[in-house]
RNA sequence: GCGCCCGUAGCUCAGUUGGAUAGAGCAUGGGAUUUCUAAUCCCAGGGUCACAGGUUCGAGUCCUGUCGGGCGUACCA
């Protein structure tokens, strides 16, 4: 049951009624209009408010609360809604959803595997291009974001019914490959490769780097480096000769090239396995390779690209703006060769109506260029979508590092999160009397804790803007975090262990009785209950994962003004019943909208 | 220089696409546990929504300008 879908039916019908009547203009039932209906913000006003009147008013030359009061004469609040009271203030139109209906839903919503949700009338085909580490370096901080933000997506597009193929576009053939393979053939450690191959491959990826970089400050703190630039002048250039020769199909280059992404591939998939994130694909940049030269020759051959200054580009704004380069000067190919070429396969092969790229704000040009160029081409019946977010800082307010300066590894960050969980489970286990939880149990809380911790931080702050890292703040467990909510689950659990309650015959008995809520408390609950819909609703909108986390905190939050202030296990009768769905459903919704961000959630804590 | 994003409580952030008295958490002060997990709940103080104009029944939200910050800006990804 969808209880705005519902509304907004009824007020279109309602508009086009009071259009047929004369009470105002024909045009007024468009669906901008019905889309003013929402929630409200204060329960005094009711729980749903419709602002049409007052747009409404001027069209039809007639004060806004005698359009109100016409339209409220052609509504017919069917079922699920009380009739309207006379509008209000300026014209609203406030609408309260009967009791007897709020039970029903609640009941229906329990024992339904959607929890009431209804799939999407019409399913996109989406792709969702996340993650796309560049496998040549360890992952890092800055990779949490894409990666968890796209899973959730993917995760909750697919429970509203889209068909979601997720993609990880490695990145496995760039410049930082000239790195490590130059890094091998002058400064390789045999041993320490054997021992451990990524480790040594990623020194090798940070000391050619910062050498070919040659930035002062770099060099100053990196003697190892610094000799390196120093022993090798031209090192900048090599490195692109490594790559290109690697693009060419050198067959040294190629060969250990071949031999490094086995490792690297392994080391990433321990990261996503600890983070329960899968692709459905991963066709990384090395994947579209053997296309990049007739790509090229295509754009060229249709006027869309053009020489310009030795290299080849395509003028997505003007002759003045810097033009999307899709070759070099020296022959080699870019990453908006790539991006064009995996548009085209993606189109040819998959048919996307949609594909999002979770990227970071900072490429927001490369894809606006991007888009533009692949419409010129041909590819322009999709709608291609940057899911752009905004940089990791550090508590110093300047993008997150190691105190030597090095980004902070991924693995590492995730060890430290759950570190810290795992405090505070021991803490809490040790002030708590009775039977005490098992160590591996108390390892496992604080895995599922410590992770969702980062995970829901990212995700309950998706916005543009650049947000500051803090453990203590995402392990407060306290307020918007994901421990409140499991914590929330764990309650629910602890009432039907402690009753001793089975679900399934509970859920059973509630397809047939009835419930109502008497408690405004109760109430309140059971309406945020019936709102889950609205909340994935306005995920997908904006491709915004923090809609459904506020969502899940109101839900989480009401849970506990209900559960300090209402006993369950002792109530009796329809009450005790009442209570027990409530307590059901709200498990339900937050242990669904958890695993929809991709947050595990214990039984107990 | 040009382009994109941002500026909301002491701090970290929300703000349902233009709606009613701008909300949370942290921090500060007060209160709640013989009762289902106190990792909780309840109450209080705290605001020129950077600034100035404009649009309209109504602006934190849209438009213009100013100030401040971040990012990008031809052969890295």
């Amino acid at each position: 049951m969808h209880l705005r879908h519902e509304l907004r039916r009824i007020f279109s019908a309602a508009l086009s009624a009071a259009a047929a009547a004369g009470d105002i203009p024909d045009d007024s039932d468009d669906l901008s209009l019905t889309e003013m209906v929402r929630a409200t913000t204060d329960a005094k006003f009711g729980d749903y408010t419709a602002t049409v009147a007052m747009p409404l008013a001027k069209r039809a030359g007639k004060p806004p609360r005698q359009v109100a009061e016409a339209i409220i004469a052609k509504l017919e609040p069917g079922e699920w809604f009380d009739a309207p009271q006379a509008p209000v203030g300026p014209g609203f139109i406030n609408l309260t959803v009967k009791n007897e209906a709020l039970g029903r839903i609640v009941a229906e919503a329990a024992a339904d595997p959607r929890l009431g949700v209804p799939p999407v009338e019409t399913p996109s085909r989406i792709v969702i291009d996340y993650s796309s580490p560049n496998v040549a370096k360890p992952m890092h901080v800055g990779h949490i974001r894409s990666t968890v933000i796209g899973d959730a997506l993917a995760r909750i597009l697919a429970f509203r019914g889209h068909e979601v193929t997720t993609d990880n576009h490695l990145g496995d053939w760039g410049t930082q490959f000239g790195m490590i393979l130059w890094g091998w053939k002058h400064c390789r450690n045999d041993t320490a490769y054997a021992d451990n191959p990524t480790a040594e491959l990623g020194r090798l990826y940070r000391l050619v780097r910062k050498a070919a970089d040659a930035k002062p400050e770099e060099l100053a703190n990196d003697p190892e480096a610094a000799e390196l630039a120093a022993a090798h002048p031209t090192l900048a250039r090599d490195v692109l000769q490594e790559t290109a020769r690697l693009h060419e199909g050198d067959e040294e280059n190629r060969t250990l090239w071949a031999s490094f992404m086995p490792v690297c591939q392994a080391e990433i998939d321990r990261v996503y396995t600890r983070l329960h994130v899968h692709f459905d694909h991963t066709l990384g940049e090395s994947f579209y390779q053997p296309f990049l030269g007739e790509v090229v020759e295509e754009l060229l051959a249709k006027e869309i690209a053009r020489e310009s200054r030795g290299a080849i580009g395509i003028f997505t704004d003007g002759e003045e703006k810097p033009p999307l380069l899709i070759r070099k000067a020296d022959g080699a190919f870019l990453y908006a060769t790539t991006d064009l070429a995996t548009i085209r396969w993606r189109m040819q092969h998959w048919k996307p109506d949609r594909v999002l790229y979770v990227v970071d704000h900072r490429q927001s040009q490369h894809f606006r260029q991007v888009f533009a160029a692949a419409e010129a081409w041909g590819y322009g019946d999709v709608d291609l979508v940057h899911v752009a977010f905004g940089t990791v800082l550090g508590e110093d307010g300047r993008p997150f590092k190691t105190r030597a300066g090095d980004t902070v590894g991924l693995e590492a960050l995730l060890d430290e999160g759950v570190a810290r969980a795992l405090e505070v489970v021991a803490t809490s286990q040790a002030a708590r009397a009775g039977d005490a939880m098992p160590v591996e149990e108390q390892q496992a809380i604080a895995e599922a804790v410590g992770i969702g911790a980062i995970k829901y931080a990212d995700l309950s702050q998706n916005r543009a803007t650049d947000y500051v890292f803090s453990f203590d703040k995402m392990l407060e467990l306290k307020g918007n975090t994901a421990a409140y909510m499991q914590y929330a689950v764990a309650r629910v659990e602890g009432i039907f262990t402690k009753g001793g309650i089975d679900r399934e015959p509970l859920r059973e008995q509630l397809k047939q009785g009835e419930i109502s809520f008497s408690d405004p408390r109760e109430r309140a609950l059971a309406l945020q209950l019936a709102r889950f819909p609205e909340a994935l609703d306005e995920v997908e909108a904006d491709y915004r994962p923090s809609s459904l986390t506020a969502y899940l905190y109101e839900v989480a939050g009401a849970y506990s003004t209900f559960y300090d202030a209402l006993p369950v296990l002792k109530a009796e009768g329809h009450e005790r019943t009442a209570r027990l769905a409530l307590c059901d459903l709200t498990g339900q919704v937050l242990r669904h909208g958890l695993e929809l961000l991709g947050i595990t959630v214990p039984t107990r804590m």
